[in-house]
DNA sequence: CGATTAACATGAAAAAAATTCACCATAACA
DNA sequence: TGTTATGGTGAATTTTTTTCATGTTAATCG
């Protein structure tokens, strides 16, 4: 039988064009997705789309689930918040506390795909980027923080892994390297955001173990300190999403850290008061799939 | 998770008007529905009926659950018959041949729902009272009969189970019986459509057995063998539903044949080549559905 | 060109879920 | 006050879904 499952598949895989990630922005393996649509295949004795493409190509049946699909998932969704409004009352507050600054770039969509949602939770940034985040959440002041995880004391929902990435201006000396090693760093100028050290992963990951001596300088927005890389002050280390543009635009070059390149994971801690909310959960939804479908090279998490 | 089997369930539910009877329409038990059902009050957090009340009273989530069904049950039938086209292809033809009279009554409303579903299928009844059903099935002269089940050679579908009653005009001297039995037969005129005894259940399970002497007189359609009874020619042996307004109405009397009442099975034969087919088993459910709405006292088989 | 990587398929095993079974409780009813 | 019909529940069972381990194929790269 036909299921809402077997549509969300369906509408995840046109999403991301293939099985690998439909089956990470659904949570599931791609063996378990092989399986469902084969399922599927065998019960309207017809593919779905066709495999050997990329992105994968729909057949006219496959579309036509699709289709199905897009009338139906949408209704869903609000049925299922009209229900939670009903049962939970509809009233709340979400005070978002961003511990990484570049955040930003994805999360003003998110909130207004959220308000659309739920006009009636007052969702607001907290700006608290000088004090530290867990504070924020244990004095009260906000209800949700986008950051590293503050378990166990909090709930933890997992967000994506994303690459920092070094940018540096053209034809930097250090541009010639594929990847940058500790040593690279040696007496370089680091732009970041004003916070601290600790919260540098660059820092705290690779220049503070080896002992690398570095400058340091800092600007308030990605803009500004992409400006002054751009304008040969300093390298500075970023989220691949944030910079894909200027690098495509050859503004700046980026390079990847060490052998496997410095990756960060980003979560969501609520308080456990929180936790059941349907709205902190469809935030989190919301924020999952709009960043997998809008930022570049993340990978979902668990 | 919500499936779109919970929504088939609630609307089975709110057609039915008790768990028992939506489970019958499900071809579930009514525990399985009780499960569901709870599961579907916990991940809410909110009961979706009332159980006191007969029928049963929707609560403001169940009824919100039920407008999404009302909205998403309709377009999957859609789809799915869609996608059945595209791979089946598209024409067909079914010639319906009926094994009782009295299945005219049900029937015309399908077939009227059928073609507004099947559009490019050709359904017409064939009208094989004079022959015998099978034969027309075996010469291929129809594709599909209504009636006993003739399998193993052809594909047979159950529709439902009812209970034969005797009518009489008011005041007939059998009147009095709360039921019948075998030799209040005696003697009495027994009116009939024009087929072959053995397909006339009374005869067949109830005066032959007993070799209980009775008259026979025929009329074609059920309205004239109504009227002959209720002039006090004879009586008749008919199905519940197709009396129910003359018993209500007090044009007749019925009553039960023995202990437990005379009852019939009614089933959908079709040959192995058809059985596949979307359209046919579409078919299937269409008479199932309708009838379970329509006709009373009907208890849906398997 | 062989090695490596990425994508999807597949059978068996495991896990999860749905359903049934057997039984209980309750209310309506004759 | 039994009788019947309704719905609830835990345990057992069956079915379905998912994962795991592994295979295949095609594309990429040094």
């Amino acid at each position: 039988m036909l299921e809402i499952r077997h549509l969300r598949t369906l509408s995840a895989l046109r999403s991301s064009g293939s099985l690998v990630r439909a089956a990470q922005l659904l949570n599931l393996t791609q063996s378990a997705l092989s399986h469902q649509i084969r399922l599927l295949e065998d019960r309207y004795q017809a593919p779905l789309f066709e495999r050997k493409s990329m992105p994968i190509a729909f057949t006219a049946t496959g579309s036509r689930l699709l289709e199905l699909a897009d009338k139906l998932l949408p209704e869903i969704e609000l049925a299922e918040r009209d229900v939670a409004r009903l049962s939970q009352g509809d009233t709340g507050q979400l005070r978002v506390a961003l511990e990484c600054h570049t955040c930003f770039d994805w999360l003003m969509p998110v909130m207004d795909a959220f308000r659309q949602r739920w006009p009636e939770v007052e969702i607001d940034l907290v700006s608290g980027f000088h004090s530290e985040p867990a504070e924020l959440l244990r004095s009260g002041e906000a209800d949700l923080v986008i950051g590293s995880p503050y378990g166990p004391d909090f709930t933890v929902f997992p967000l994506f892994r994303f690459e920092i990435l070094v940018v540096m201006a053209q034809k930097h000396r250090l541009q010639a390297q594929r990847r940058l090693a500790p040593d690279d760093f040696s007496g370089e100028t680091l732009i970041t955001y004003p916070v601290p050290e600790e919260r540098i992963d660059l820092i705290r990951e690779v220049l503070r173990p080896n002992g690398i001596a570095f400058e340091r300088r800092t600007a308030e927005l990605t803009v500004a300190v992409l400006q002054l890389v751009a304008s040969r002050r300093g390298i500075a280390a970023l989220p691949n999403w944030a910079i894909k543009n200027y690098v495509d635009y050859d503004y700046v070059v980026a390079r990847p850290v060490g052998e496997h390149g410095l990756w960060s994971d980003l979560f969501v801690s609520v308080p456990p008061a929180l936790q059941d909310k349907a709205y902190v959960r469809d935030f989190v939804s919301v924020i999952r799939e709009q960043c997998a479908a809008s930022l570049d090279g993340i990978k979902l998490l668990s």
